[in-house]
DNA sequence: ACCCAGGGTAACT
DNA sequence: AGTTACCATGGG
């Protein structure tokens, strides 16, 4: 089924492709296909938003995951208030994805130290060599699936140092030591503390898992990029104008310094 | 050969 | 509490 949805701040190529979620692929011009969790959707850019291809029953689903019903032109509207965040939001229409818990720890657990590209292949293969396989493709692992596995098992993933992550994140899941669901109810500074405690979470990774996966808005997570911006514009933090929505401006700043400032203001 | 990539850990001051 | 080498892999 086809569906048609309205939405006036959604470019699919900039919200897919930003650095924010992992399981998606160009088709062709303005269409696109991917996962999310054990779902896959086919997505085609509109003018005024994006037609979804999926069955009836995950359309809800998919509206959540891009998270429809938030209004962005207030948000953008807000951040404009501040220069150096007004020109980060022209012509960027970036919406923050309500990604699945799991999917997104293990996800920014393999993003350290990487790059995007790297991140991509590797997840590739640990869907591919440990996800159920549906119709289209393979579902993101489970982490029943990951448990108990031996670092050599995960071999085939290039992870390099990072298996041992991946592996005790999804053992302290099923043990329940890890609960994502309690953690998702936290403040953030709680929260972070109790992601910290998986092998391999730092603050960064932490504040990724809470941004993009638990919808913790406030979370911004500080990558280099986003260091370089506060050295530079925000000294003393973010503006006001962010409000409770510092992660979503933060996704807006971090794209800004990665393509548009990396060869002027951050140059070498 | 060197440097960097959506960093974290352990071992130092 | 704040620095620093090291961690695997691949692309520039």
């Amino acid at each position: 089924m086809i569906f048609e949805i309205k939405c006036d701040c959604l470019d699919l190529k900039q919200t897919l492709f930003c650095g924010q979620c992992f399981r998606f692929r160009e088709l062709g011009e303005g269409e696109y296909d991917g996962f999310a969790g054990e779902k896959y959707v086919k997505l085609i850019q509109r003018e005024d938003g994006i037609a979804l291809c999926c069955d009836e029953e995950d359309k809800p689903f998919w509206e959540e995951y891009f998270d429809i019903s938030l209004d962005y032109a207030v948000l953008l509207e807000s951040f404009g208030k501040d220069g150096t965040l007004k020109a980060a939001c022209t012509g960027r229409k970036i919406r923050v994805l309500k990604q699945q818990p799991f999917e997104t720890l293990i996800s920014f657990i393999i993003s350290q130290n990487n790059n995007i590209k790297r991140i991509t292949g590797i997840i590739d293969r640990l869907c591919r060599g440990f996800g159920e396989k549906i119709e289209a493709g393979y579902a993101f692992p489970k982490a029943e699936a990951l448990a108990g596995l031996k670092e050599e098992d995960l071999s085939e993933l290039r992870a390099g140092f990072r298996a041992k992550y991946i592996i005790d994140a999804a053992n302290k899941v099923t043990g329940g030591e890890t609960d994502l669901e309690k953690i998702r109810l936290m403040s953030d500074e709680e929260a972070r503390e109790e992601l910290k405690k998986i092998k391999g979470v730092g603050d960064k990774v932490a504040d990724c898992v809470l941004l993009f996966g638990l919808y913790h808005t406030s979370a911004v997570p500080k990558d280099v990029w986003i260091k370089r911006v506060n050295a530079y514009y925000y000294p003393d933090g973010l503006p006001e104008c962010v409000g409770r929505y510092a992660g979503i401006a933060q996704q807006y700043l971090f794209d800004y310094a990665r393509t548009d400032l990396k060869d002027t203001v951050f140059k070498k």
